[in-house]
DNA sequence: TCTTGATAGATAGTTACCTATATACCATCG
DNA sequence: CGATGGTATATAGGTAACTATCTATCAAGA
């Protein structure tokens, strides 16, 4: 009928277009994660532990720059998942040390090479100029996001 | 310790650093949106009924590019904040015709001009050419990303 | 030593999405 | 006209995030 267009573009923004890309990258992710017993979410802790860069649930949360209660409870799923184990750590009696089962650690080779192909596919078509000027303009509105929320 | 290496930058990937921006842009949208009793998922389904261009739970969900189910729950939480309300058709007995309340008409123009605001801060320091062709390389990302996933 | 403040983690409650499935109504065809 | 298939919405249950708040432990100074 009317076509107001009172709010020409809101869905033609960055924000609402980095919205969509990111769930529907997030449902193609999640979809071949899955068969691997893998959540999206997961993919940082697991190579944050792999990769020995963190092992405690404070640590995990600031390398994946998801606050606190998230990594709480994401790590709940993991251990349900039989991905990770904890260890009461003896010199701090608030704090556990985190790791990888055999499980998760023979699992993440194929996870990681799924996302890689996964955004292989996503950025078909792309020039190589193409890729690193987008990932350089993807970073640069990160930093702007990251200093609005701190400030 | 080790830096093992393993997976190096499945955390430089497109896929994450989208899901990074999408976050922060969610967050500070959020934060600003809030204070006019408006949650970020509501805006698609604000425009739409503004512009006429969606009536029913389905067409909006199309039109917002989000599953029935997840308009159906968003619908009942408008509701209850009293943006939206529903009258039966009376040509179907399924069906209910949804339009906005005077609150949330009211409201919209400054929820739009948040939005905006908060776009133009996210986009600083973007010459008007970046800007252009970062929307275009994301646009061709939204296309592979739903091919994919609709094969 | 004891209190006080900081830190590690846990819990509660919410949003925004998802898949899978159920229900209820409509529409058509035999 | 009644079964049957399709469509509109609802419900169930789950993930991944968030804020706000609580608890337990540690560390340091009066």
């Amino acid at each position: 009928m009317q076509q107001r267009k009172t709010n020409p573009d809101i869905l033609s923004t960055p924000g609402h277009l980095i919205s969509l890309a990111a769930r529907a990258f997030a449902r193609l992710s999640e979809a071949r994660l899955k068969p691997l017993g893998f959540g999206i979410g997961y993919l940082p802790v697991l190579v944050a532990l792999e990769e020995g860069r963190a092992e405690t649930q404070r640590d995990l949360a600031r390398f994946a720059r998801i606050e606190q209660p998230s990594m709480a409870q994401m790590l709940v799923r993991m251990e349900r998942d039989g991905l990770i184990q904890r260890t009461p750590d003896p010199a701090d009696g608030r704090s556990s040390r985190i790791s990888l089962t055999d499980t998760a650690r023979a699992r993440l080779p194929e996870a990681c090479a799924e996302l890689f192909r996964g955004n292989g596919e996503a950025m078909a078509g792309f020039s190589d100029e193409e890729a690193a000027q987008f990932i350089a303009l993807l970073g640069r509105l990160i930093e702007n996001l990251e200093r609005l929320t701190k400030e």
